[in-house]
DNA sequence: ACAGTCTCTGAAACCGTTTTCAGGCAAGGT
DNA sequence: ACCTTGCCTGAAAACGGTTTCAGAGACTGT
């Protein structure tokens, strides 16, 4: 509990200058090396990191900024980037914005500081975040999510158009004509892209998304709860959906179950992201995958080299991840006849 | 992109020395105020962190140790203490243990001289980790688990024996004796109470698990899988299973899937943790609950207000929150006939 | 024995703050 | 006019490391 050793106690205790025990911390050969490792393990002495930043200019954190922990896709992404900090030294400060620009803002300024580098997903698309960081000269990737001054940021994203046009031919191929989505926020990437995926998807088959067939759900389960209950509302509802992400698609699927909606007899329903937990629902449910951890991996070994790099900035990557279909039993023909409605929703 | 601005380059601007500048940053009045206000804002100083950090001893960063942020519990626990930090102007450093002892002890080591006080769930219970906090000073409250030397840290815990016992009541009430579990890792305190309180239970009822009725699943989901394939491999299997935890649920349900057993008409089953999930699956699964963000928000408040107390060290708090029971449709009497296979195991 | 390397050393400056210390200056009381 | 009191101020000393610098010895080769 006393005041923790410093590098001069060591040096007292070994018989050296403070330069000695430095230089030998670093590495240098030096005589007094037996005495010296004798009083630190002595001592427990550990270098102060506050005194080594302050010198050096580094700290030795990296900041991960992501909208939501408890969104497994995210918890994903920041056990994949740990995995790659572990061995580096290198520790990370997490931060949730709660999806909001200001609190993203608040952050960014709190940790800027803090940190040698950032991996952001920042909130929403249009938004100056991104650019401070650039301005105060923190090296930054960009997950998941772009922003328009992309060029100057490493990204690493996926293939959201792609992976929304291989849920929407999913279902066309199961001969589904009346196709409604649950989309996320359009103000950020995902959620853009995923819808535009779906609009172009539907466009290419010539077919035209009659009104009320685009939800939104903000990517919150509570909003795809909502959104469900809207298609299901419909005079004449649609015979499959595709939910945009993995929490708006639990929401969905109560909703789904409130009604008493039967997968797929009655609707297909195809979701974004997998989950252990999609295996073991009833129906299996189909979903667009990508790899997560992946994601938060690769991300973080790009910001490691981008810290690593000489100042000069070479043009900045942009990695692009592929999606895949993986096929369970959502997705099923389209009904003939009308919905069968086994059961009316709860409450008021 | 060029050198971040110091304190003296704001006192050179404003005309006053650097001590002034301080004293107007520290709240005190100060006549240059408003120049120094705007030699601040010309010039985007902000404080350096290290310098502050290594006058003043306080790092203004709280570490939070858990097993795994993939683990839905531990996510909401995330974000319940992150709730509450975000008020504070306190941010989080966040580790993963995986579960185990010696890469928490790296992680300790690592970030115990970069924080002001830390948030440690101990991958084990026989693991002198915290008591190196203790030593180091570092204020401590545990998460979720406890150490022997318990006594000296704050704790955050749940009823994990009253909950594991609940779960065996419900199995009893409705009529069965044959009741097995999945437990987690004895090693650990939840691992170890759950277990107790499920034999504790089937010991007041006059009833002696059989042979190979209490598996390990080790908390993770390819355990629970595992586990669960040992238990309907039995001669005689049981006609209930109280798994316990999250990740291990989803284990066995899949085994439960793969085997082709009926819940709850073959096999009932109670899990520990509910899980937005747990209501859609079919059917909706019976489980013990808890309050998750709450714990990671109340450990995080007693942290805090350990940290801003004088060093006498009042004595250590230790709180216990209850949890309850969440009825669904997976728990029902216990067959009569044996149970009926409808598809063998896929593999070899 | 000598100059020329080479390796290792300690003193001191520095990183950007906060805080102590010793005043300076204006206001107020006599 | 003088002394007290109160504010406010700048210089300087920390905080705990790293790095530069000049130099001390111990080797080489002649």
């Amino acid at each position: 509990m006393s005041k923790s050793p410093t590098i001069t106690d060591v040096a007292d205790e070994a018989g050296v200058s403070v330069s000695t025990v430095s230089r030998h911390l670093r590495g240098d050969r030096v005589r007094a090396a037996k005495r010296i490792d004798r009083a630190i393990t002595l001592l427990r002495y550990r270098p102060s990191p506050a005194a080594q930043s302050l010198k050096s200019g580094k700290t030795g954190a990296i900041a991960l900024v992501v909208p939501d922990v408890a969104n497994p896709f995210f918890a994903a992404v920041v056990r994949g980037a740990e995995s790659i900090t572990a061995q580096g030294g290198q520790t990370i400060f997490l931060a949730n914005t709660d999806e909001s620009d200001d609190r993203e803002a608040e952050i960014i300024e709190d940790l800027a500081s803090r940190v040698d580098g950032m991996l952001l997903a920042p909130a929403s698309e249009n938004n100056p975040n991104p650019q401070r960081l650039a301005d105060a000269g923190v090296p930054t990737v960009l997950i998941d999510r772009e922003v328009p001054s992309t060029g100057f940021f490493d990204a690493v994203l996926i293939d959201n158009e792609g992976g929304a046009r291989c849920a929407i031919e999913h279902l066309l191929a199961n001969g589904h004509e009346r196709i409604a989505t649950i989309a996320g926020s359009v103000e950020s990437t995902p959620g853009r892209l995923r819808l535009e995926g779906y609009l172009a998807s539907m466009e290419s088959a010539g077919l035209e998304p009659p009104t009320g067939f685009v939800q939104s759900g903000g990517f919150m389960e509570h909003g795809g709860y909502q959104a469900m209950m809207q298609l299901l509302a419909l005079a004449d509802p649609p015979t499959s959906v595709f939910v945009a992400n993995n929490l708006m698609t639990i929401g969905a699927l109560r909703a789904i179950k409130d009604i008493g909606v039967r997968i797929p007899g009655d609707l297909s329903i195809i979701g974004f992201d997998d989950h252990p937990f999609s295996e073991i629902l009833d129906p299996p449910l189909t979903v667009i995958d990508r790899p997560m951890e992946q994601q938060g991996a690769l991300a973080m070994r790009m910001l490691l080299s981008r810290m690593n790099e000489d100042v000069r900035s070479r043009a900045a990557k942009r990695v692009v991840l592929d999606t895949r279909l993986i096929e369970r039993a959502s997705c099923g023909p389209p009904r003939k006849s009308p919905m069968s409605i086994r059961q009316r929703a709860r409450g008021p």
